[in-house]
DNA sequence: CGCGATTGTTCGGATAATCCGCACAGTCGT
DNA sequence: ACGACTGTGCGGATTATCCGAACAATCGCG
């Protein structure tokens, strides 16, 4: 009988490439995994990988089993949910993947009504960029992930992720106390900071400086929010910052309405194999109810246009 | 991941209603079925078994993870039967179980075949009776197994098993030589041996002998048929016997046709899922040409007649 | 009613599978 | 041509798995 294990590898590798990128993500040593694969194909009694030059791509037959594993591994995590559907107790092990600001903004409070109404869920909670996290999520490296959409730069849907809208989260201006900047127009010609070059945050930040005329003068780059807001505190620079950076605590730097008062969408996301799963429905549930109030409001009139489950 | 052998365990357990024969059958100790079971309910955080007296029985998730567990066990196999179709050389392990009979008047010429036409190929073959072997192959204890089916008794057809007519096996009264018995009337009052009581192989020949008007005096009972030979040629007693048992060697005893020349049906089954392996295909051909001559003339005015996959 | 047989479970120890670190050969980019 | 990659074997350590024996609970039979 085949090994799923195995041939999960096998997904790993016509994911990621090579190997060694296999090792990574799975914490695992390059070794092992030649080693489990070789094991694979005399277990197959087919070849399945082939090498081209240093690096190696699955044989036709090896992409067939790759492709035909993924129905397989649905349908037992479907298996498994429906399983975990007849307890009334809400149990199990849920990994969460979350941008920085949620896990400031959301996840605090989010912990709290967790601990408090499913004291038998684990949870368990890893910082990662949203692009690469929807991946993961598909890979099965997390359950859920707490993800953002910025205003037209829709996120790549994969039809087997099930995305639930989780609210609105209002984009700002942050300059300086007394800096004397009223408008987007005053910061065009100051230094500016924002996430790494082909994030859509990036993208969206400099479309908006470009639709009021100038080229941002990009001075900084890092994805860490809290340095953005280190940096505008000191003067050092201005930034489009969220509100959810603020995780309820007074912001200290001034913030300005931007023209058409954007918004990123927040969303959550996993397996649709996974979606009924009790313990997602719970996490799902309480993270609705720790978002910002604010960002929370904006929420209901999209609820149901968003939603994508059928 | 669910780990599939696992969930394999708690199939066998709804199978065989005991642990302890969980263990006989897979050649296993019982604490090892035990411990696994519980390592799988941990797995699945959800009670499987539940104690009833000194027995155990499945609690409904454990019978809605069996369910399940089949759907998915039979679209794993039928992708590694698909996997196998890719290559043109016919390799890989089929095992194969057969009924005693069979073995010697079938297997012999079909290994020399196989080794002749497909030396990749590695065939394990055990001898079991008829009617635990169907279900050992619906359990994937095996992948193919010789079985036979008695006038008016027809074996349970389950539809996950694919099942090929293979021929028929003329049945005739054994006599020892020079006894005087010519017909079936002269052997009413004589020793019987017969195969053990509950096989259909028993009940056809009561019936046989109640029809033509005695009830028979049974007085040897084994399943061995090669015994059967053995006590006629002796002129102990006298039996039923397929002509399949002599394996192609003259007969030493005498026999005499029955009342409207009754045969069993040999036919081979395999699971649906895998039906399409080339192993499996390469085999069930080359056991269509290794039956007696004699048996294979009376196949092919109901060959296509029979055939069960659509 | 009592005794033996059977069933499932637990515990220590043996066995086998898995994984790692290291060294090596081949390949690509600079 | 060199260094930085790639994948892959080998020996040793770690871990999972399995077995045997002992135990409590239950059932069947005399």
């Amino acid at each position: 009988m085949l090994d799923l294990r195995r041939v999960t590898l096998l997904r790993e590798v016509h994911r990621h490439g090579t190997l060694h990128a296999v090792a990574r993500a799975l914490s695992y040593s390059p070794s092992s995994i030649s080693q489990q694969l070789r094991l694979l194909e005399q277990e197959v009694g087919v070849p399945l990988l082939e090498r081209s030059g240093r690096r190696v791509h699955l044989t036709p037959a090896g992409l067939l089993l790759v492709e035909g594993a993924g129905a397989v591994l649905t349908d037992l995590e479907r298996l498994e949910s429906a399983l975990a559907a007849t307890e009334q107790t809400v149990s199990g092990t849920v990994r969460l993947a979350v941008f920085q600001s949620a896990a400031l903004g959301i996840v605090p409070r989010a912990l709290s009504l967790l601990a408090e109404r499913y004291p038998q869920l684990r949870v368990e909670i890893t910082q990662r960029e949203p692009e690469s996290a929807l991946d993961e999520v598909w890979a099965r490296e997390f359950d859920l992930v707490i993800a953002e959409e910025y205003p037209a730069h829709g996120a790549p849907r994969r039809r087997e992720l099930d995305r639930v809208p989780l609210g609105q989260d209002a984009l700002r201006l942050g300059v300086a106390s007394g800096s004397g900047i009223r408008s987007l127009a005053d910061a065009a010609d100051r230094a500016w900071v924002m996430e790494p070059r082909g994030t859509a945050s990036r993208h969206w930040a400099e479309q908006v400086c470009r639709v009021a005329g100038f080229e941002p003068d990009v001075r900084f780059e890092t994805a860490d929010l809290q340095a953005h807001i280190t940096l505008v505190e000191a003067g050092h620079a201005v930034a489009l910052l969220p509100d959810l950076v603020w995780g309820g605590r007074d912001p200290r730097v001034s913030l300005l309405a931007l023209p058409g008062e954007p918004h990123r969408s927040l969303f959550t996301a996993a397996r649709s194999s996974t979606a009924d799963r009790p313990a997602i429905v719970a996490v799902r549930s309480v993270l609705a109810l720790s978002i910002e109030p604010a960002a929370r409001a904006g929420y209901p009139e999209r609820a149901t246009a968003d939603k994508e489950h059928p």
